[in-house]
RNA sequence: GGGGAGUUGCCCGAGUGGCCAAUGGGAACAGACUGUAAAUCUGUCGGCGAACGCCUUCGCAGGUUCGAAUCCUGCACUCCCCA
């Protein structure tokens, strides 16, 4: 592969290359690069959104470099105020070491296991002593820092910013020269720790890294970055008909975004399937997706499964099985209201007599209009409880 | 260190002694329509209860009062101005 198909390989799914003559010079070196990603264990899932930086980041394994994973253990409870507009909470070491433990699997399904290096930035970040501390803050400035637009947001409208806060950066940029970083991968919302790395490489003399920066990925809500706290985002381990019915929820807009930013697929082609029909496009884009996480097969299944359950609103194939909680019941009848709450699928009973009013609750395909109803469990048994789109249960009777 | 403003439900924000579980907007959820899209319309939106009702909530802790989100005292946190 010559540099400048490198280069459009690369390009997909970028939005911003700092520079592309550096980036040029170092694929023409021949060298194996060291390339850079660093993610705060702050959550339990592999997002689609994550993803994004993940695949690019394959995409230079496939060019033979090595993968540099950085598992932020260290600044996760520092918490980056990218793009925050108020301080994050500082995650626990017992968290951290959660989410590490359920993320490091995770990344595997997208990263070459053999051309990853993985460290944890406690490593070193956690044995700086306070002059080392100190030696690293001389290195920026404080108008340096306060440039940052989520700060300069926070200043203006008078909102706390916490001085552990803007020390993020420099965390995060002492990563670059430990790891001694030729790039760094990141989100848009990263440009500013990865400039920093720069600084920081230059001041230790070190080359500066490259930044190659992703648009970020929209949630399925269309509106804010895909995130797990914000509860609009598909995870690369979610099962295939989860996978393929959060896709079919997106916005039509996202379309483009998702195309490029969470499959292979060339963007001639995707934006001609859009422009042509796009909820056509839509169930391709999901089938795709489902397809890089599980299989062509899942995808099918996924593709059929929604058809039936959501299309022709039927009855799902097979759904969840909820044992009916013994506590529930009582002389052999159930109020389906407080099983509904009781099964986690309403926050109360009185939400879940609101959805029933509302119409929202059939059982075995019957709408459900009495909010108190009493069933017996004998004829609940077997019969699938569906609350509001798309929760489904295959009730069972408790094991007496 | 001095002076001032503020802390209300998921978020924003009204509310200055009883009619406040607390106006309004947004988010969210459900229904209709549909392609689990968008737009639109309708409804719900602290907990328990079949219901009269009861309980918990307006930064925290006390107090005044028949009665407090509203008044007083102390504490915590945030912001502004001055040093």
């Amino acid at each position: 592969m010559t540099v400048d198909e490198q280069l459009d390989l690369i390009r997909r799914g970028t939005s911003e290359i700092i520079s592309e003559q550096e980036l040029k010079a170092k694929l023409e070196s021949g060298r194996t690069l060291r390339v850079k990603l660093g993610v705060d264990p702050t959550v339990a899932h592999v997002t689609l959104g994550w993803a994004v930086v993940l695949r690019k980041l394959r995409d230079f394994q496939r060019l033979g470099h090595t993968a540099c994973l950085i598992i932020g253990d260290f600044t996760a409870q520092i918490g980056d105020p990218s793009g925050k507009s108020k301080t994050r909470p500082q995650l626990t070491r017992e968290e951290v070491e959660r989410n590490v433990e359920a993320v490091s699997h995770q990344v595997y399904k997208i990263l070459d296991h053999a051309r990853t290096e993985v460290f944890f930035n406690a490593d070193w970040l956690g044995k700086m002593g306070f002059a080392d501390v100190i030696r690293l803050c001389s290195r920026t400035t404080v108008a340096r820092i306060m440039e940052r637009d989520d700060f300069t947001k926070r200043w203006t409208e008078h909102r706390p910013i916490s001085l552990h806060e803007i020390l993020y950066p420099l965390c995060q940029g002492q990563d670059s020269v430990e790891v001694r970083a030729d790039i760094e991968l990141g989100g848009n919302d990263q440009k500013f720790n990865n400039l920093v790395g720069r600084d920081l490489q230059a001041a230790a003399g070190q080359e500066p890294q490259v930044i190659v920066l992703s648009p970020l990925l929209i949630g399925t809500d269309g509106k804010e970055k895909m995130s797990q706290s914000l509860g609009n985002y598909v995870s690369v381990v979610d099962p295939p008909n989860d996978m393929y019915g959060k896709t079919m929820s997106i916005p039509d807009t996202l379309l483009d975004n998702w195309f490029e930013l969470c499959t292979d697929v060339p963007m001639a082609e995707a934006r001609a399937l859009i422009a042509k029909n796009p909820y056509e496009a839509k169930k391709r884009l999901a089938r795709e997706i489902v397809a890089l996480y599980h299989s062509e097969q899942a995808a099918q299944e996924g593709e059929e499964y929604f058809a039936t359950t959501f299309s022709k609103r039927e009855q799902p194939v097979e759904a969840e099985t909820a044992t009916i909680p013994a506590e529930t019941v009582a002389e052999g009848t159930v109020a389906l209201a407080n099983l509904i709450a009781a099964l986690g699928l309403a926050k109360s009973n009185g939400n879940a007599r609101d959805l029933i009013k509302q119409g929202g609750v059939s059982i075995g395909g019957e709408k459900v209009s009495d909010p108190f109803v009493k069933l017996g469990v004998g004829e609940l048994d077997g019969k699938v409880l569906r609350v509001g789109k798309h929760q489904f249960r295959k009730l069972a009777a408790p094991a007496s």
